[in-house]
DNA sequence: TTGTATGCGTTATCAA
DNA sequence: TTGATAACGCATACAA
């Protein structure tokens, strides 16, 4: 016999196979002597429930969507290994989709397959803050979770609020006596990481530091866009002291530039980045940077496409001085968990 | 009107729900005159046929099942989305597993859930070497793909030689005048990646250099055992020139114990990584390593999911010679592609 | 070449 | 509280 089905359970217990499904389903009109009796049965065949036949004959599919972009920095990574664990634990399935970062909507029905009809879709950034994605999803009545994202609209937005955090970062370096502080930003003015931008503005205003607007550049959150952002700020009369980039790989970029035009890093300039990434432990001096509670925003979303649940409370982000500006030479040893 | 069915397709081409199948599924027993009017049916109703029901009716599932540990390097990332795009291409549907890297078999069969019914399983390193995990899934009829493994055994081994490559990047570092070059070695004499050592052991005997103990350490992939290794070695009193470790995290560690000690580099020290990875290119200088047919190797484990298929031809591993041996001081800007 | 009947394993509806 | 029966959308065998 190959696998166990429902009826096996039926035949094993003596009951009928609805009674079976009532107890795999949880319904509570079921009498405790049955339902054990199911149970032992369900165990003794280590019957699971087909995914195909509920999904026909319900209404779920027990399945979730999630998209991805193909030019994955870090992040998206550590979103999806914390994503399929949290989908896991909430009894679905995760399929997972990669879609170029530069695709629109429309090539999008020919590459996202809706055949396995999951029940809800998540999408990262840069895709949460696509209302023309979110559209054709729930076009085709699918809810779609926006992970990440500051915009209103449609769809179940887990939102973040990076701008506290982000203050509290640029505090640290003024703190440290630094007054020209350079800025690269994230590519447009209209992302999730925006907030890091305004997060900058205010910390800056905050300690009355005027804000030269040729010290704010924007990158792509590449590596090269940090290397060129820093050659460039570098280049100025008037240098800055420190940079704040807002992602982990465009830091990398300014940190090694910094080291290739000889400069010691934090004394001759601080560097810092957002998203405690893999890379900001690796380069030396370790990356002063943002830990993103990852696992937390997967647990948010996969349960608002479960259950439909938004979350209440902001997400914690945390504050990592490393070396890259406070000049402490340890390395960080920490196993790197996702 | 919801979505489409095949029976919407059959009435709107006025012909009967089989023959749709038969289009659907390419049978080439179909008349012209009635294939183009059922395709241009499913064209306009935007028919695509239901994953749950296929599988409830056929044999196939049309998905595959893929298992990632947790503690994942930035190899296991790129392989994802590699295999995402892959499946995906092949018109199939991966569903991701996250397992605990240190779980065993016998914790399997409540953390991975069968009831997806997949029709092959991908399995990436480290999994891919463990013959219980193979077995556990071959026992419930599932095919198994082993993702870059050099042990045979039952399933589909996607066989990968890194010993050619390894002598080739060891022949680099002896061109340059090393002769006393540290291994920083996998965990245990059992991994895939061991023909790293047997390549390092190899190129050394064919230059006739000593194999000294005290130079051959091992690690666990990550930064901090490259930052161990590399303390353990230069404190030795005739301390290597240069140090191979055979991950570029390992090999980011080693430099970064590299720099803390103020060694120059190359010049005191040269580094070598492996596998080509975001951060090799992040650190400066840029490490010089091995590229990883990472897209190569992604669409043969699907080639050999959906057709049993293996391949034929070695996977071309490519030498990436940058800063850290040749003290080339240039960035790598070259965007990083999944 | 085309169409018809049957069943896949489950949930939903209704009756007992 | 239980159980019989009909879907769900498709593939498979078999018939026309």
């Amino acid at each position: 016999m190959q696998v166990a089905t429902i009826k096996d359970v039926a035949d094993a217990a003596g009951v009928s196979f609805k009674t079976v499904s009532r107890v795999v389903n949880g319904e509570k009109s079921v009498g405790p002597e049955l339902r054990e009796r199911v149970e032992q049965a369900i165990r003794d065949l280590g019957y699971k429930p087909t995914l195909a036949a509920r999904q026909l004959a319900g209404q779920r599919s027990f399945i979730i969507g999630l998209i991805v972009p193909r030019l994955g920095i870090s992040y998206i990574a550590r979103m999806m290994i914390a994503l399929a664990t949290a989908t896991r634990q909430a009894g679905y399935h995760l399929m997972t989709e990669v879609l170029d970062h530069d695709e629109n909507h429309l090539s999008l029905s020919g590459k996202v397959d809706f055949s396995a009809r999951p029940d809800c879709v998540m999408l990262t950034p840069p895709f949460s803050n696509d209302p023309r994605l979110v559209a054709h999803f729930e076009a085709d009545g699918i809810a779609v979770v926006r992970i990440a994202t500051v915009i209103e609209g449609h769809g179940l937005p887990i939102h973040v609020d990076e701008e506290p955090i982000t203050v509290e970062l640029m505090r640290h370096l003024i703190a440290l006596g630094h007054r020209r502080i350079g800025l690269i930003g994230p590519p447009l003015p209209v992302r999730a990481s925006e907030m890091r931008v305004s997060g900058y503005r205010k910390a800056m205003e905050e300690a009355g530091l005027p804000i030269d607007p040729d010290l704010m550049l924007r990158g792509d959150f590449s590596f090269a866009s940090g290397v060129n952002g820093a050659t460039a700020m570098l280049a100025l009369p008037d240098r800055p002291t420190a940079i704040f980039a807002t992602g982990d790989e465009m830091a990398a970029g300014v940190l090694a530039q910094a080291h290739k035009l000889g400069y010691r890093v934090p004394d001759d300039l601080a560097v810092a980045g957002f998203d405690d990434s893999p890379v900001s432990r690796m380069v030396f001096p370790a990356l002063t940077t943002v830990y993103q509670p990852v696992q937390d925003i997967a647990q948010a979303a996969v349960d608002a496409a479960v259950h439909g649940r938004l979350p209440t409370a902001p997400f914690a982000y945390e504050l990592r001085i490393r070396g890259s500006t406070s000049g402490d030479r340890q390395h960080c040893l920490d196993p790197y968990r996702f």
